[in-house]
DNA sequence: GGGCGAATAT
DNA sequence: CATATTCGCC
């Protein structure tokens, strides 16, 4: 049993963020398109309203859709399936597309193991930190999955015998081989992640600010919603959003600079200013072969 | 029963 | 190969 729930805020020790890091940490899997057609409102609604979205009795998340923006044509699909099934919300059998950890996700992930420190580093704790809306435990459980190989693979690797891939110079900067060089390279791997986990001293902290903190599971639309709704202040002023760019073939991440800025906007009445110009899209990864779709995520921005 | 972690499947 | 799903254990 793991009463982390309980303290696990006892035991912060590891490398306390600064309000400014955790503040930002917030992002959101579903698209403003998603979003719009699901009545579900954003953080930086201008509405000084509570939480308009009651507890969805039953649905996780109805469909994560696609984030691909120009036109819901892949949510319409997923609607028009989910209204056929007879209810009105898309039925909770409904399989979600496949989600693609970009390097910012992935940052994000790396952020939450980090500050969380690996001992209390389980899937749920980290999706709860990551606040992310729409990645599941799952998700993350997966993901970690993954990562811990890799974590062990650069300890094993520092003696740096011939074997095979090159070297992975031990600790820090591990990504020197192209064909390392895929997505874990691309974050910094936290020192102490390597290291046995030194004892910690007893510190505690004086306050916590994490947004999505609640032991109430609910669905994560609702979490990040209460969350904000909770502390609007914590809510950055700028919209940057959307950017999702498929699985570079290449694996040379850059920034998510913006590739384009189509679409200037939709039907939707209200003010849809974004004073940032961080629209990204890109919708090459068009699995279609397969009938295959993929979630991505999108950059927070701060990086 | 929930959740974590590793195995297994797609 | 990257995620998802399943399975056993705590």
């Amino acid at each position: 049993m793991r009463e982390d729930d309980s303290n696990w805020f006892s035991r912060w020790e590891e490398e306390l963020p600064s309000p400014g890091e955790l503040m930002p940490l917030s992002q959101t899997l579903i698209t403003p398109d998603l979003a719009l057609a699901f009545d579900i409102r954003n953080p930086h609604s201008n509405s000084p309203q509570q939480i308009p979205q009651p507890p969805p009795p039953s649905n996780p998340l109805p469909s994560p859709g696609n984030p691909n923006q120009p036109n819901s044509a892949e949510f319409a699909d997923s609607a028009e399936l989910g209204s056929g099934t007879g209810g009105e919300e898309p039925a909770r059998t409904l399989k979600r597309p496949r989600l693609v950890w970009t390097p910012q996700l992935h940052k994000r992930f790396v952020d939450a193991v980090a500050h969380l420190g690996i001992k209390n580093a389980v899937p749920k704790t980290i999706m709860q930190l990551m606040s992310v809306d729409g990645l599941t435990r799952e998700n993350v459980a997966s993901h970690l999955q993954k990562y811990r190989l890799y974590l062990k693979r650069m300890q094993g690797l520092s003696g740096g015998s011939g074997g095979g891939s090159g070297g992975a110079g031990g600790g820090l900067a591990a990504s020197a081989d192209p064909a390392t060089e895929h997505l874990f390279a691309s974050s910094p791997v936290p020192p102490h992640f390597l290291h046995p986990a030194r004892p910690n001293s007893d510190h505690f902290l004086p306050y916590v600010q994490v947004p999505a903190l609640q032991h109430h599971h609910h669905q994560q639309q609702m979490a990040a919603a209460a969350a904000v709704a909770a502390h609007p202040q914590l809510q950055p002023q700028y919209h940057r959003q959307v950017g999702h760019f498929g699985s570079p073939p290449n694996g040379h991440f850059e920034h998510p600079f913006l590739t384009r800025q189509s679409q200037p906007h939709h039907r939707m009445g209200a003010s849809v200013h974004n004073p940032v110009p961080g629209y990204v899209e890109d919708m090459e990864s068009a699995n279609a072969a397969g009938g295959r779709k993929v979630l991505t995520l999108f950059p927070t921005g701060d990086d």
